[in-house]
DNA sequence: ATGTCGATACTTTATCGA
């Protein structure tokens, strides 16, 4: 089975390249971040079109996160839990029954929190305890569990193309790299990192100052696995190709394969 | 040093968020 996690940033600007990345890489299920949209106005036919079962969490103009599954849906939760008083549409969580049993996935648009320092590092910092907790609780049931999305840290310096320059970004600051560590220390795989040590292999790279011509990326987007998950971790691969299409999103796919 | 893009509104240019 194929889960692929993709920030499109914007589902209406970029539904010509989703469409084409889904036909050409099949993936059996794909979370989407910053889909940019309203519930009422996703373009569901057009993924159900192509196969897929659709669930969506959107707001107007900003956030937004759809999951896209081949297997129908048990369950779908939006939200994440701990702060009744969040209204930005960043979490999605379902399950889905796959032979082996069942597979619980988790789409995330993790905040940005720059600039650093402000209220907006706080809440990115919040959110990421939030999503701790959540998944502390679910990792109790010992199944499969993946938490996919564009998680905005760059975990190690041989994750950016220049460590010193984005020493005081919300990205790479020590606190949200730390928070992310926490996370993976309750006993997740970093899947891409499972499968390979090289540096400077990038899931984002900058619309400004020519970055994707001088590779000049952050590798921010990621896939985190139960240990249930990581046991049947077969592959997890960056496709950057989509980078190079015409009006491209700033994020690239990324997929594992699982043996379910 | 700068360089971009998508969505939105007191809209056709400015602002925000990234």
């Amino acid at each position: 089975m194929k889960i692929a996690t993709w920030n499109i940033n914007g589902i209406k600007a970029r539904i010509d390249a989703a469409t084409t990345w889904l036909k050409q890489a099949n993936p059996d299920i794909a979370c989407f971040q910053e889909t940019k949209c309203q519930d009422e106005a996703f373009p569901a036919h057009v993924f159900e079109d192509l196969g897929y079962n659709v669930a969506i969490h959107g707001q107007k103009g900003f956030n937004g996160v759809a999951l896209l599954s081949k297997l129908p849906f048990d369950e779908v939760r939006p939200k994440l839990a701990g702060d009744p008083d969040d209204v930005q549409a960043r979490y999605l969580e379902a399950v889905i029954s796959v032979p082996s049993g069942v597979l619980r996935l988790i789409n995330i648009y993790l905040p940005n929190g720059n600039p650093f320092g402000t209220e907006k590092f706080a809440y990115k910092l919040a959110w990421m305890s939030r999503l701790r907790e959540r998944v502390k609780g679910l990792l109790a049931l010992e199944e499969p569990m993946v938490i996919a999305g564009d998680f905005n840290v760059i975990p190690a310096p041989e994750d950016v193309y220049n460590p010193s320059a984005w020493m005081d970004d919300a990205l790479f600051r020590p606190e949200s790299r730390a928070h992310f560590q926490a996370l993976v220390n309750l006993g997740l795989t970093d899947a891409f990192r499972a499968c390979h040590d090289e540096p400077h292999r990038f899931t984002f790279w900058d619309y400004q100052a020519g970055a994707w011509q001088k590779n000049q990326g952050l590798r921010i987007d990621h896939l985190l696995l139960s240990p249930q998950a990581a046991d049947r971790l077969q592959a997890c691969e960056i496709d950057p190709a989509p980078r190079g299409w015409e009006k491209p999103s700033d994020h690239v796919p990324i997929w594992i394969e699982l043996s379910v």
